[in-house]
DNA sequence: ATTGTACCATTAGATTTTCTTGCGCTTCCC
DNA sequence: GGGAAGCGCAAGAAAATCTAATGGTACAAT
């Protein structure tokens, strides 16, 4: 009878406090304060009309029937987690849910996954360009100037824009000025674009609405490699294609973009074990960096 | 593991419609929208990385994993309602907290515990006159005027406040001016009190303030038994007390206030079949009355 | 073919629940 | 005597949950 259960958070409490043996134990395990736990299981006692610990200044101290109560509230809970690891087929291994632009998961997190597989064997990734809403996923990957408001904001890569495209597509581009007779390939959307990149080299006279335009970075990235064209490329987004020849930097001039990727979470998530993992990682990935509170 | 183990509301919520074979069904037990069960469960496919039912526009299926999880998460669930009714004690019987003047608990709900108990075997109550924070208790019962912000309040009693005492007593008081020779019993806090009252009743004179004062109506009516003096009594709290003749009303003249007890529960709160039960049995026992929505 | 009903999805914002913070207290150890 | 550790409490902040509104589809009834 669902209406008779108490709410299943005071019962994760006070398992935790009574396997752990103390509040603190119970808070440092479900990353809350100890206060948090206090006030849940003060609540359960009071819904429950029992005690279940005895209090005492310097700690706590599990009644007997506290102990039957966690002893079998233990099992149930060993139940939900054999069931969800059956279910989700990963044993006890954990989902870490990012929420990330298509292209850097595509081309930046992609590529380094086995690095991350290899350091963290018991955390399986989910990448998602989807915003599914407030709290439904751990951790969020985006780019911009890092003041999310109730976010906590590391910075993860600063960007450098320039132009890219084949080699043989180069070979027809000695200077800027070249590029009038070409093919642009634009990913609106930045500040930086084709008109900021020309001002700052100090060309003039092309015309940047022409060209083909892409919403996503990694279909652009794909029409320069076809050789449609030359990308405005970021260097996070290439550095692979540029490693391996499939695409060069025609011209040495590079912008150096205000925006920047950063590494998002809420204070509570940021706690957590995984995505603090996942943080660390990808800050082991980066040049180093300041974490920023925002 | 905790932290790999989803939120525990999540699983609730889906198990309850895996159950049950549609989300309105899980909303409708849970006392929540299906909308809310709806985004609980993409949560969870979200964050297990697994599909647990195929959408359809008439209605969900449970996917044959889905089904295995909901039925472990179910043996789950029952071994936790199971150990909470060990612990509480009551089977199936569940515990409704509310918040009440212990002078009211004391001299209106105790005297008619039986009545409730005998219609509703399945829930059991407690009373508590202290404030255990927001979200606490379900339901509350004040005196006031009804417009507490996010609550629903329902009428349960108007009161009428007029002087009691022992018959014994009484033998000495004629009319109200008889009152200046004797000992008056107050119990600040109400609008209503002996300045109002001798106001009311046109007697000038009388020093209001000497006497006792009590923090809890309990207290004064326990003195007024005792023959300590006249208490300036309000009906809700008395009425045992007048109809078995402990006290007495020595005037006639009563004073109608402004204040009323009321029942309050949140939206939320007030959905649930226990707290439904609990407040419709007041009114059952009360004059009739209109819920005013605050 | 049309209409009504039932159900779920999605998003934005409201509400509720949970949590943190700050402070206070006690016990125990050094 | 002082420091460390632990819990309690209340107020307010943060996070989680929920509702409301709207839109869509499938199916049954007409």
């Amino acid at each position: 009878m669902a209406s008779a259960r108490p709410p299943l958070n005071w019962l994760r409490a006070f398992e935790a406090a009574a396997r752990l043996g103390s509040f603190a134990g119970a808070g440092a395990e479900l990353n809350v304060t100890p206060s948090a736990i206090s006030q849940h299981i003060r609540a359960l006692e009071l819904r429950l009309g029992k005690e279940l610990f005895d209090r005492h200044a310097n700690g706590v101290r599990l009644t007997d029937r506290g102990r039957r109560y966690a002893e079998e509230l233990g099992r149930a809970f060993g139940l939900i987690d054999e069931a969800t690891a059956r279910i989700a087929g990963r044993g006890t291994r954990e989902m870490l849910v990012v929420h990330v632009p298509t292209s850097f998961a595509s081309q930046w997190i992609a590529p380094r996954l086995d690095l991350f597989r290899a350091s963290h064997p018991t955390i399986d990734l989910r990448l998602t360009a989807l915003d599914h809403g407030e709290g439904k996923v751990d951790a969020a990957i985006e780019f911009g100037w890092g003041n999310w408001p109730k976010r906590e904001a590391t910075l993860l890569l600063r960007d450098e824009t320039f132009p890219v495209c084949t080699p043989k597509y180069a070979e027809s581009l000695n200077s800027p000025e070249d590029l009038r007779a070409r093919d642009l390939l634009h990913v609106p959307g930045y500040d930086e674009d084709w008109d900021t990149w020309l001002a700052h080299v100090g060309v003039t006279g092309i015309d940047t609405s022409a060209g083909s335009f892409f919403d996503q970075s990694i279909m652009g990235i794909r029409a320069a490699i076809e050789g449609k064209g030359v990308l405005l490329g970021r260097t996070a987004l290439i550095e692979r294609e540029l490693a391996s020849g499939l695409l060069v930097a025609p011209f040495e001039q590079r912008l150096r973009g205000a925006g920047s990727y950063w590494f998002l979470a809420t204070p509570q998530k940021a706690r957590t074990p995984k995505v603090t993992a996942f943080r660390d990682w990808l800050l082991n990935m980066t040049a180093p960096v300041a974490a920023v509170g925002a």
